[in-house]
DNA sequence: CAAATTTAATGAACACTGTTAATATCCCCA
DNA sequence: TGGGGATATTAACAGTGTTCATTAAATTTG
């Protein structure tokens, strides 16, 4: 049918300006998003994305949540053979702000960019919020199934974690502090270390 | 002599371009700070502010000395009477907590608000940064002294109390988490609490 | 005191930003 | 091949920060 092919071609189309979007977060960051120059990377009029997207904030919702299974990839990569318990809970961390590092304009993206007026960020931010949940659940009901926590420390912990992690995130990204990565990385993981060490092992 | 006078001519100037910018700082918050706005509430022509400014960034530059001052004596009135020891630590950052969420748009200058680029702004950074710190100094060093904790705990608790404050300042200002101000309250007191209570007292 | 010179305030302009509306172009089907 | 509907685009508007030439005011000098 017609409709058929209108739907995939304007997948298609909403992909190009997605992809071009994503690829200016991950390069020059959040500063240099522009309808402009969204458009112009896609190979397309500014016009042009605003038949596809009800405004920049839409197209961008969208990258939140690829940026988030590629996050998410990420972290299982490097924390799959983890043993399990605090010391995996620990390393999915880090390897969550590993990706935040390498890419600060996705930081911007998720923590920092104001997607809270209209009513579908209200789900981007639900989404953000939850999602270092989201990446440690599994491990969390490892740990309180053998007892290594409580269900109400696990939830105070958690919080902490959330807190702590963008703190950091939004310290080093923002006001350089600490001065250098080595430091950072030495910084960030006693903090992260002493959050978890609550857990037993 | 002349020169004199100038000079409070100048500074004068500059104290009404200030007072505008922190006017709208505290009102309606940065999203609404622009030359042009300033400016008009200043009751000068937006080129006016370039003769007294090299750029916006250095007139909002002068509101963070401002409003830390500000803030300072916002803590001391609401934590002078307060016993010594972890629990003043814990009012002081409750009540550092409290003026930033009574004034979102100051917590958007101190730690989003990207003043990185030029050198001047590194001193603002580096002022931003050790801001808690400095207000809690007198207190640690009773602290201490009295060995309710050691040093090196103390800048370890330190560093927890700095990202755990402005991930729970970003977490809610800008992604409205927790939903609303009672709760925020209520999560934000227990984080802060747990911190210190591993202090002895 | 009047004239000359320095100083400070300003409006116009430029290059951007997001967004909308009218126009031009393409493509499909009869 | 022509007509019509979808789609891409240009033009325009209101906003942003910043620079510069011009104007107006104040100050110094003769």
């Amino acid at each position: 049918m017609i409709t058929e092919r209108k739907e995939i071609q304007e997948q298609r189309m909403k992909g190009y300006f997605i992809e071009a979007t994503k690829d200016i977060l991950k390069g020059e960051g959040l500063k240099n998003i522009s309808v402009r120059n969204i458009a112009e990377r896609a190979g397309y009029s500014f016009a042009t994305l605003y038949n596809y997207f009800k405004d920049v904030k839409e197209l961008v919702f969208y990258c939140v949540k690829d940026f988030q299974t590629e996050c998410e990839t990420h972290v299982k990569e490097r924390t799959d053979k983890t043993t399990r318990g605090s010391k995996k809970l620990k390393a999915i961390t880090k390897a969550y702000l590993e990706y935040f590092i390498q890419y600060p304009g996705i930081f911007e993206l998720f923590f920092i960019e104001k997607l809270s007026d209209i009513g579908g960020n209200q789900e981007a931010s639900a989404l953000i919020i939850s999602f270092l949940d989201r990446l440690c659940e599994e491990e969390w009901n490892y740990c309180i199934k053998n007892k290594l926590t409580t269900e109400k420390d696990a939830v105070r912990i958690k919080t902490s974690l959330l807190n702590a992690t963008t703190g950091l995130l939004l310290l080093y990204i923002h006001r350089r502090h600490p001065k250098d990565y080595t430091e950072y990385i030495k910084l960030s993981g006693n903090q992260i270390e002493h959050i978890l060490n609550e857990i037993g092992s």
